[in-house]
DNA sequence: TAGATTGTTAATCGATTAACAATC
DNA sequence: TAGATTGTTAATCGATTAACAATC
């Protein structure tokens, strides 16, 4: 199970290469060179040779890459071949956004709980999920396996939470609140800071390149 | 206007540096240095003054840096001190999220258009902007300036909205479809994959190290 | 002034790209 | 077999970290 350390960089860009070969396959697309994904994919084909083969020989010298096969193979490395029982803390929009969401987009993330905190939401539905009230939260945790919670909701809430989700076995958080959580260091946090992004775009939008050059 | 250029991975960090002077300053801290920023961001010092020294001398030898005044000039720097319109296109969940988000977290992005094409949204307001039909875009765009659309649609609806929205004058673009845009390089383009962000947690979660260490 | 801490140069480290021998 | 293309080593490039002189 212990290969030596990928790097951040290489894992970001595996569902981009996941992405690309499903859609390669979607449109049958049998075999794949590093050559001619690079152009697709605007990267290097030596990127992609050397990211691929931090996992393994997947190709063929004179051949490429079966697609299909390359796809199973990538899947399997981001754990895709597995399930994963989810719950949502914090019924906002964003919240039922990803819960309408997260079910369509790909298999094996199964949503089985939504929390809130606001007593108004309470019993209201979301895709046949009812939203239950955060005081229910421990207890949900206890009687069911959750592997994954999604915070979305405000920065204290998240930060309150965070530390209850772990000490009832949570592993994996996926935090949308705008605040580093500190936590013990065999629980992985994937944060999605929207308003980071937004000033990124705006950064980039004041420095972008004058349109002179094309 | 022309420094040299930034690297990527400098500008991803200014966000996070505004972010916690932001704190600082709520807490009335009044100066502090490039160690103590360096601790409890949990980066080098060493960066930071790097990051910083990017875009000017904003500290003073002895004394380190002044909160209030480092927090202004980060945000010029991210160009916070414009304002923005923007429009949503895409009035499902999340973009009714972004809709209801963007305008309370960051003044400064003010959201004046939100358009479908399911016609049973049309009439129907999120924060008192009403939801418009996407046929009524293109004049929409030429009757009034749009600095940043952000995309909440399918792929196919996005791949086909961005040209158009480019046509007429757009530079900047919040992609959160499941696509990577093809335009030209005077607009800018942002991505927020979110199936992406979660195949990373996916993957963190299956290969993080054994709780052995602390 | 002495102490602190920046701005900046130099050293190191890591990631990307190039090159090519191995091999299908 | 000859041609294509990988897997992998070596070279380059860029980003991070360390060190320290400048200076408040």
């Amino acid at each position: 199970m212990e290969e030596r350390e990928i790097s951040k960089a290489v894992v970001k860009r595996l569902p981009r290469y996941y992405r690309y070969l499903g859609d390669l396959l979607e449109n049958k697309v049998e075999r794949i060179s590093s050559n001619e994904l690079s152009h697709q994919m605007n990267v290097t084909a030596s990127q992609i040779r050397q990211d691929l083969n931090n996992f393994g020989g997947f190709g063929q010298q004179g051949y490429g890459y079966n697609v299909k096969y390359l796809y199973t193979e990538i899947g399997k490395i981001l754990g895709l071949d597995k399930t994963y029982s989810m719950i949502i803390v914090g019924a906002g929009n964003l919240g039922q956004a990803l819960a309408n969401y997260v079910n369509f987009e790909k298999k094996g993330f199964s949503v089985i709980g939504i929390f809130d905190v606001n007593s108004r939401l309470s019993g209201v539905a979301v895709r046949g999920i009812p939203i239950r009230m955060t005081d229910q939260l421990e207890t949900f945790l206890q009687e069911n396996k959750v592997h994954i919670a999604a915070l979305t909701l405000p920065k204290t809430g998240a930060e309150e939470m965070a530390p209850i989700l772990v000490k009832n076995g949570v592993k994996a958080i996926w935090n949308f609140a705008h605040t580093d959580l500190n936590l013990p260091e065999d629980v992985v946090v994937e944060n999605v800071h929207l308003s980071e992004s937004l000033m990124q775009l705006s950064y980039n939008l004041n420095h972008r390149e004058p349109q002179g050059k094309e």
